[in-house]
RNA sequence: GGGCCUGUGGUCUAGUCGGUUAUGACGUCGCCCUUACACGGCGGAGGUCGCCGGUUCGAAUCCGGCCAGGCCCA
């Protein structure tokens, strides 16, 4: 039957891990566009090539592949594709880092050669992480979004929204980053605490308090709150900025926090968001004292060309001089930041690219998606509730997707190219045609670029075989698998981006996994010195056991703390169950068996059934995505059930050779097969390895186990037998016998089970006689036992005075209760199985222990 | 300040649409090298389920309040 090779005697991890690896062959996980199967498609989110692939990555991944794995061997067509989301400033910044430049001391293609040979080297490394962790990806969908093949569709959508009208250029105040003079959108603000202070000063006879005296050249008013009596009886329309002599208004709004400093604010353009809402909203003028470099303007007069900390101090000097400083105090604030480089971010108006947000339109297809967990849904809910500007798209930066537009010198005309066109870079290439207003040839290329967002946003629009005609084929996609942290700006946008381009949403279902974190419960830094990379893991104890650990460390959807110990603990499960392959595989050697013979033996029936629930369960938990579920009911089953019960029930049998050996062969047999498929998609190269034994080809290719129907009786029965049997192994520990010594002659009564093939005999080595009638001994009667789960739900309220009343039965009415009990006035019904006695037992004439299991009872004679 | 999540033996954790004795792992203690496994087996100790109150015959579970921690956002 299964080809008689002897497993080694301890599972080497590495010697098999590395040995499938060469064994496997790319080609296995590709996604097949001619197949009848359902299709099964994944949004795998594209990482950033930073040359690492963290242990976040690994964490995200492990759940992505459990469920790759899973479905394919469920029949689904699965594409498990992966991306690489390339542009962005950090590779700007670590290029420029790298060649000790700037990115304006090289010319602009020169300077993106450099970073796509970075990208380059830093996705080769990436790749063998992930070949490492056996994730069965499909290569031949792998995309790399700093690549015509990728970008010229990132062009290609901007075209698309731009003539819907959902992209437009306007002048309008964005988040500036002035390290990186680039515009930003909300999504990458960080906010953090700073100590400040808080400055009051003579602000043309009224006092104001200021946390920004460097935007005193961008003050275009003053505001009061109009019920603040303070400022009631102002007659004055207007005052004098000192230190700059220009006159503002002084106005009155109730947006105005009348406890905060002197109860009168400077509107500068800009200080904070606040500021934008009241200059809008009362139409004031825009004074840009700082620049994109966060140098002052000439409106700064004599503070122009220093950087704004520098004139945050000379003006503050300059107060204290002239007399109209007249207190400082310190300030607790969140001052929002670049999330790249954490630099303080200014408000800027500038002219900008922008996409529109329909939040009614996002939200309708939010609801469409499945969220996994579902209270994960709200975040999205409160940052779209939330949205007051829109998405800034364009980026003063050189390593993105260039904005695919020209503008005609002569007229200003906008030129847009052919989308056959595509991809192009404005600043390199030419229209194909004159202006289409003026015939002018002359035309300069736009400078900006994309947010990278606008690249990584349809990940799920290029894997679903997106051409801009129409819905691409494959759309939506199946599953979308991400972290939550990425919610606001990942998912939001892929859903923004997906119903204004197919008006539909992105992906049946969005599951959410959590952030992992050191061992010490916090995040990973490289600071706090708490990170542990995949191949620190790898290395030690194998990727099936990291993979275990991802499964198991914690629930679904909650974050996961870093735990060597869990690993530890999946290795050893590891080792467990390669000896219970060895013991099978040493078992189904040794002598022939007819692996067709039904199960007829009350122990291999049993297991049977055990392992027919144990599937059904898995698949339910699989189906849920719950993979610390799934996992820890096989690991609970191969240890206990099947190694802890049936293998130590069964062995008698199977070393005796009694004719009844061939079904316990044939149940190991077909137990090791299922768990082998079970185990697959956790742990592919151990349960590939352990598969091989059987001579059937690979795991992986292998379809999911289906379970039989629930046999509860055979349950029952089989769990008794079992429990019987532990029972007495105790009681032989506390008697203080070895487990194997012999024990005499036990009878069980009143007991379901009358036949169980000999093993409850061989098992505790003693003669063990089955009778389903009771026992003749005389009866002493014990205690009462109440079951609350019949008794709560009928009685409720009466149940405490039902159970006195019961108490207080004598016990041949305990025994064999009446139809109902007086309840202190009240009659009443009893339940069936509503409470049992418990008896005591004894043998006239010899001594015998009993022990009550359940319902049975079983006696044993000491002296055979 | 708002929203969301979490609080269970020494540590981590399951259970959370109420129901007999609260799950498992690691650690710890005792016994056992029983022909797959000492990376094993058997057994034990260890918990006022964050705190207070409410609903209920019955609360880790439901409701209210509080405390602590985390995340997201003002």
């Amino acid at each position: 039957m299964s080809p008689s090779r002897d497993l080694p005697k301890n599972y080497d991890f590495s010697e098999v891990e590395r040995r499938w690896q060469s064994v496997w062959r790319d080609e296995d996980h590709y996604f097949d566009p001619n197949s009848t199967k359902k299709k099964y498609i994944i949004d795998t989110p594209p990482p950033y090539p930073t040359g690492t692939f963290h242990i976040g990555n690994a964490f995200n991944w492990c759940y992505i592949d459990f469920i790759a794995r899973y479905r394919r061997m469920s029949n689904y067509n699965v594409m498990f594709p992966q991306g690489w989301d390339c542009h962005g400033l950090p590779t700007e910044v670590k290029v420029e880092e790298i060649h000790g430049i700037t990115k304006n001391d090289v010319p602009r293609e020169e300077f993106r050669k450099m970073c796509r040979e970075l990208t380059l080297a830093n996705i080769e490394k990436m790749r063998r992480t992930l070949r490492r962790m056996a994730f069965s990806v499909d290569w031949s969908h792998e995309y790399i979004t700093m690549l015509p093949a990728y970008f010229s569709k990132t062009q290609l959508s901007f075209l698309k929204m731009l003539s819907k009208g959902y992209i437009y250029q306007s002048e309008h105040p964005v988040n500036f980053c002035t390290r990186c003079e680039t515009a930003i959108a909300f999504a990458e603000v960080a906010y953090e605490p700073r100590e400040t202070t808080l400055n009051y000063f003579d602000f043309d006879g009224l006092e104001i308090a200021t946390s920004r005296p460097e935007l005193l050249a961008a003050c275009v008013a003053v505001a009061v709150h109009p019920d603040d009596e303070r400022y009631k009886n102002m007659d004055k329309k207007s005052l004098t900025v000192p230190l700059f002599g220009h006159s503002v208004p002084l106005i009155n709004d109730p947006a105005v926090d009348p406890e905060f400093g002197s109860g009168a604010v400077m509107i500068c353009t800009f200080g904070d968001k606040q500021d934008v809402h009241w200059w809008k909203q009362h139409n004031l003028d825009l004074r840009k004292a700082i620049d994109r470099q966060g140098r002052m303007t000439h409106l700064a007069k004599k503070y122009a060309g220093m950087k704004s900390s520098e004139c945050r101090k000379a003006i503050l000097e300059d107060m204290k001089r002239e007399r109209i400083l007249t207190r400082q105090e310190a300030l607790e604030q969140r001052v929002g930041t670049c999330w790249r480089c954490k630099t303080p971010i200014e408000i800027m108006s500038e002219r900008q690219w922008f996409v529109k947000i329909e939040p009614d339109a996002i939200m309708k297809a939010a609801k469409e998606i499945s969220w996994n967990p579902e209270h994960m849904f709200l975040r999205m809910e409160n940052w779209v509730g939330q949205m007051e500007w829109d998405w800034c798209i364009s980026r003063q930066r050189i390593f993105a997707t260039p904005i695919p537009v020209w503008f005609c010198t002569s007229c200003g005309e906008m030129m847009v190219p052919d989308e056959n066109e595509l991809p192009i870079d404005p600043t390199k290439d030419l229209p194909s045609r004159p202006c289409p207003t003026c015939g002018s040839r002359d035309f300069s290329g736009e400078e900006d670029v994309l947010d990278t967002w606008m690249d990584s946003s349809i990940s799920v629009l290029n894997v679903t075989g997106w051409d801009g005609s129409s819905r691409p084929p494959l759309f939506p996609a199946e599953l979308r698998p991400q972290g939550h942290d990425i919610i606001r700006t990942w998912a939001f946008y892929t859903i923004l981006r997906s119903v204004a381009l197919t008006g539909s949403r992105p992906w049946d279902q969005i599951l959410i996994n959590g952030m992992v974190l050191g061992e010490d419960g916090y995040k990973m830094s490289k600071s706090r010195g708490n990170v542990i990379s995949p191949e620190d893991i790898t290395e030690k104890y194998g990727a099936d056991a990291l993979r275990q650990w991802a499964a198991l460390g914690a629930a679904t959807g909650s974050d996961i703390m870093f735990n060597w110990n869990d690993v530890i603990a999946a290795s050893r499960f590891q080792t467990k169950f390669w000896n219970i392959a060895r013991f099978v595989h040493m078992q189904l050697d040794h002598q022939p068996f007819n692996p067709d013979i039904p199960a007829t033996a009350l122990a291999d029936r049993w297991l049977l059934s055990r392992l027919d629930d144990t599937v059904r369960d898995v698949t339910a938990a699989m189906e849920e995505s719950q993979f610390d579920k799934a996992l820890k009911l096989i690991r609970e089953f191969s240890w206990d059930t099947l190694a802890d019960n049936y293998i130590e029930l069964v062995k008698g049998r199977l070393y005796a050779r009694d004719a009844t050996r061939d079904g316990a062969c044939r149940v190991l047999h077909t137990v090791l097969d299922t768990l082998c498929r079970l185990i697959a998609p956790f742990t592919p190269y151990f349960a590939e390895e352990c598969y091989s034994y059987l001579g059937r080809g690979s795991v992986h290719a292998c379809s999911w186990p289906v379970a039989g129907p629930e046999n509860t009786e055979v349950r029952r029965n089989g769990d008794l037998l079992v429990k019987i049997v532990s029972e007495l192994r105790r009681y032989k520990h506390e008697k203080g016998y070895a487990l194997n010594a012999p024990m005499g002659r036990i009878a069980v009564f009143s007991c379901p089970v009358n036949d169980d093939a000999g093993d409850a005999s061989r098992a505790l080595n003693a003669q063990v006689d089955w009778h389903t009638e009771p026992p003749r001994l005389e009866k002493v009667p014990g205690v009462l036992q109440f079951n609350m789960s019949v008794i709560g739900p009928l009685l409720r309220k009466d149940a405490g005075a039902f159970m006195k009343a019961a108490r207080a039965l004598p016990p041949e009415l305990q025994a064999s209760p009446p139809e109902s009990i007086d309840i202190g006035g009240k009659e009443i019904p009893i339940p069936d199985g509503a409470f049992s006695l418990q008896y005591t037992y004894l043998e006239a004439g010899e001594r015998v222990d009993v022990l009550t299991i359940d319902e049975v009872i079983v006696t044993i004679h000491t002296t055979p």
